[in-house]
DNA sequence: CTGTTAGCGCCTTCAG
DNA sequence: CTGAAGGCGCTAACAG
């Protein structure tokens, strides 16, 4: 008698039940179930005693024998994300989290690495576990799998990419608007040749920041040149190469439009070996970045929240959830705002 | 018809459950679970037609209904961090999941945004859930109330902090060789008046990395002098303040260690004040920058890699979760290197 | 106000 | 190899 600690303690407790709390009392578990949900049916004295007894025993309720039996909401929300180490994503997740916490929900997580055979796979665990409600950052390019109808019903929100083929809620940032606009400030500036890092057509965001970028451009007159347009996956090493290309070019733009955190910084990598002679090229991007103040160039970036956005997710999917009819999907945009880091000094 | 869809498809399939596929197959509900499980004890014939059954019909198992019978493990693990928005917890999660989802468990998050009130409710809610077990982030100077003891025997494991007052795994980063070896290169490089920009000594990483730096300056035999260090809250501005106050004094450091991210950035905004003829001050500092090769200071950081120590936390959970006889409580440590960001150009 | 009966969906146990 | 009985912990639905 000894390892694990068979000392005198008032018994480790494995696993309280109802029943236990019951019996020590004297009364039925349902009496017990009564007081603890505080539905009423049930006398003030006898509750005040039950509770107290839950309490001197640290006895808790298995809620998953409670969800069981009710067949009610578990107050559990998954969340897919491609990855979290994503400032974007992880940002994404304390919305979500921040929403579910307000009505007593918690959040399950699952990552796909962009893989949509992971999507799928976690997707189904995640179903099976008897989440309330999915928010779910695609992966793929067809959606048709997160219908509800193919998961029990599970109501579905996507975040930053709008379903195709299937009819579900999304919440968006406003890529299109954003990339306009920051376009357009490059444009008052007297820019004329204004370079695009961008990200694959195939992605709604790459496209949609470049349609914003193509949009400005026209509006100003101005035609979109190929070869100051660049569209690859987010990477900083290939955005500075390929800003170092254009501006290579016989007539370099004056001025370059990030699509993304990445371009960015990979435009910075390609502004800052440029020598001290030649002129200056002015540098916008979307997504802010927490040093900006810190960097020898002016930049001006589109800033957004993206806690804002999980929290627009998960308001949409809890009324649903909770909506006796079936509303129309609905498509919620988050805005963006310009913002400019001069050069400090 | 049209609108919601109640034409003629072949059912939403509200919820399926093992009976009804049974009943279609004219077997037994039984059959079912041991076609599922693949555990043997039925015929491969058999189990064939039942899992092409399943398949056709899109049935999936209700885990929450498995779990209560069976009472085995649940495959989820509770991840409870002060705020996920810090780089340092989403990356933290990362490692965490990743050891879990190789062993079929899922995460569920919990955020406690430093208050010990919420971790507490936090820990309780998801021990009602059922979690197998939880990795912890502490927020206070206590953790009694994590004894496993208090929660049906939920295995803990700390993260970033020691047990204090419970008996617990934990996994650590070497916060005192780490900045204790960053002192080191200080000195040797010439540096004899050292600034140290620090957390709080309440804090176990507050307390390690400080004590590294005392031991360098000891080892060199060098005293810690007051007006050298300032142990405050993270927080940029206040880091910039004390580097500022610092740099001030008639006989200024002419190095500075920084305890973290925040103090590091904090100290780069002092620097970055300092007129072009004052003489230059180096900087090193505990967590890596990302965007260190812009700045134009050279820095040297203490690097380490968070996602491996959510890797050791899920790890050491697993190993307690499945060990028959309880273990001595381990302790992990993480190491740190010292990285380089030499100026560029 | 309180207790009893039954059963959520699945699995353990024991027959056949 | 398959099925029937029973119950995990809790709670609807009905009695009293």
């Amino acid at each position: 008698m000894s390892a694990g600690g068979v000392g005198g303690r008032p018994e480790p407790e494995q696993s309280l039940t109802m029943r236990d709390v019951a019996e020590r009392l004297g009364v039925s578990p349902m009496t017990v179930s009564r007081a603890l949900r505080g539905q009423g049916g049930i006398g003030d004295e006898t509750r005040r005693r039950v509770l107290a007894e839950v309490e001197a025993l640290g006895y808790r309720p298995n809620r998953l024998a409670r969800g069981l039996r009710s067949g009610g909401p578990t107050e559990l929300v998954g969340l897919v994300v491609t990855n979290l180490a994503n400032p974007f994503y992880s940002q994404l997740a304390v919305g979500v989290e921040e929403i579910c916490v307000r009505s007593g929900a918690r959040v399950m997580l699952g990552s796909t690495g962009e893989d949509p055979a992971a999507e799928r796979e976690v997707v189904a665990d995640l179903v099976e576990r008897g989440v309330d409600g999915l928010v779910v950052v695609p992966s793929g390019h067809d959606h048709a799998h997160l219908a509800p109808d193919r998961l029990r019903g599970t109501p579905v929100v996507l975040a930053a990419g709008p379903p195709v083929g299937v009819d579900v809620d999304c919440v968006l940032v406003d890529d299109f608007g954003g990339s306009r606009d920051a376009c357009r400030r490059l444009l008052a500036r007297g820019h004329r040749r204004i370079g695009f890092l961008g990200l694959p057509p195939s992605l709604w965001t790459g496209s949609e920041r470049f349609r914003g970028y193509a949009l400005a451009l026209e509006e100003a007159g101005i035609p979109v040149a190929e070869r100051y347009v660049s569209r690859h996956r987010g990477d900083t090493a290939l955005a500075e190469e390929a800003a170092l290309g254009m501006l290579a070019l016989p007539d370099p733009p004056t001025a370059l439009l990030a699509a993304n955190n990445r371009n960015t910084v990979g435009a910075l990598r390609a502004l800052r070996r440029r020598s001290p002679g030649e002129p200056p090229v002015a540098l916008a991007g979307f997504d802010d970045i927490e040093l900006a103040d810190l960097l020898n160039v002016p930049l001006t970036v589109v800033s957004y929240d993206p806690a804002e956005l999980g929290r627009a997710a998960a308001t949409l999917l809890f009324e649903r959830r909770d909506a006796p009819a079936a509303l129309q999907p609905r498509r919620v945009t988050v805005p963006t705002t310009l913002v400019d880091h001069p050069t400090p000094r």
